[in-house]
DNA sequence: CGCTCTTTTGAGTTACCTCAACCACGGTGG
DNA sequence: CCACCGTGGTTGAGGTAACTCAAAAGAGCG
């Protein structure tokens, strides 16, 4: 059961955010800045308020009270659920704009840590329903975010269930590349999070994305830089191996 | 990258539904009845109209235009997603209240069937789109909905990327027993999908399907009845062998 | 530079898959 | 009423992609 969810659509790639995606930060929503004039562009700005959060730091666990929904503003974020015995499975990553937190529950989900140094805007639940029910527009945008966010993750139920290693691996970096849509050297890419983060979020082994990277570089897909980086050398030779998504 | 998507939490269990799931279909409206007076219990129920699909017929498929969202009177519907080889993923199993097709895109994106013959409420997107601007308390549980959708969905691909075979066919069992609240024998639940549509779920073959049933079923675990039918014997093993969630 | 942590590489194992046969059931028609 | 056939499920035997365990090689940091 579970996870049908259907809600249709939208062509592929046209949505760049997932989650409850890429909400768009106003642009003087400055670091720190907290509440400021109405901005129609970002009825959000105003709520809450913003802090930096050292890398490798949690900002809420798994079974936390959940009082408060939390917005990526710069840097990145992994979300992650455990088994009892350990197993780990990241649900996703988060870069700026991204939403997580929301729900209709008293706990959280899953667990919320920092993979690079990142600023996160703070917003209290309340405020939240506060701002959907002056503004019923906005919480057709939430709405909106959190169907494409469903989407989202039906695509990687079928890189979970059905892709193999290579698949995997190439997807996830076509993925990566395609959401930060065109800043910096088209073509290269960030890898800020480790091997092993990379590992839980496709169901493979740190040893076989590692392996299945070094195959990559050897066939002239891809070339890894130093400081976490890595360029596409054949996006469409990548894109033929992810086979599909 | 996706499925990051946040949104936290309410317990386990808590909520039945998935999908865009379980909006409470109202008592009166019966199978093929269409415009009905406002029902507050059911908002839906005076839009678009019902109509029965026979076993294993199509209700939409991946790519179509997508102008209607759907909901599901009664019967079992699988959407699913396949990659261009032909391998599939099932995302999930509807029932009575769940919705499918709910989007913002022009397309749908996975296939929609039934599984056993159902009952279907077909609601034009703009009727849709209207009872939300008329009535934004049903935006918002539209929201509450998809959202709880969201979160199955991250439950499955904890199942996908970390689980065994004998967790994953466990942990199906117990969701589709949580599922039907109640009705019939308890212990008893309804199996009407075959076994490669159980596989395309779980991300597995029919053959570990079958075998893993099996075993199931020579510890006593379980009963495989006739019809399509299964018991479960001992809940707290299965819970146990599924491994949270 | 020494230390730690991460990544890579290697060797052997295994859970699940593939291929194939067999079986059980339900429908159909003689 | 029963032989036939088609479909779906089970069982078996063998193969393999990915895992586990282990060690070496980098990379980052004080």
């Amino acid at each position: 059961m579970s996870t049908h969810a259907a809600i249709a659509a939208h062509t592929h790639r046209a949505v760049p955010g997932y989650l409850v995606s890429a909400l768009a930060i106003s642009p003087n929503a400055g670091i720190g800045s907290a509440v400021q004039p109405r901005n129609p562009a970002d009825p959000l700005a105003s709520l809450g308020h913003s802090k930096v959060y050292e890398r490798e730091s949690t900002v809420f666990g798994e079974g936390d009270a959940a009082g408060s929904v939390f917005r990526v503003m710069s840097g990145m974020v992994r979300l992650y659920k455990m088994l009892p015995d350990g197993r780990r499975q990241i649900i996703g990553f988060l870069q700026a704009g991204d939403m997580m937190g929301l729900a209709f529950a008293a706990q959280y989900l899953y667990t919320a840590e920092t993979v690079t140094a990142t600023t996160i805007q703070r917003i209290p639940r309340l405020e939240l329903d506060a701002l959907m029910d002056a503004q019923p527009a906005f919480a057709r945008k939430l709405l909106s975010a959190t169907t494409s966010e469903l989407m989202a993750a039906q695509d990687q139920m079928v890189l979970l269930g059905r892709k193999t290693a290579a698949e995997k691996v190439a997807t996830f970096l076509l993925r990566l590349s395609d959401r930060k849509g065109g800043k910096g050297d088209e073509h290269t890419i960030d890898l800020p999070m480790g091997r092993s983060d990379i590992a839980d979020h496709l169901g493979l082994t740190t040893e076989t994305v590692s392996r299945t990277l070094t195959k990559l570089k050897s066939t002239r897909l891809i070339r890894i830089l130093v400081g976490g980086k890595l360029e596409l050398l054949d996006r469409d030779a990548l894109a033929d191996l992810a086979g599909g998504f």
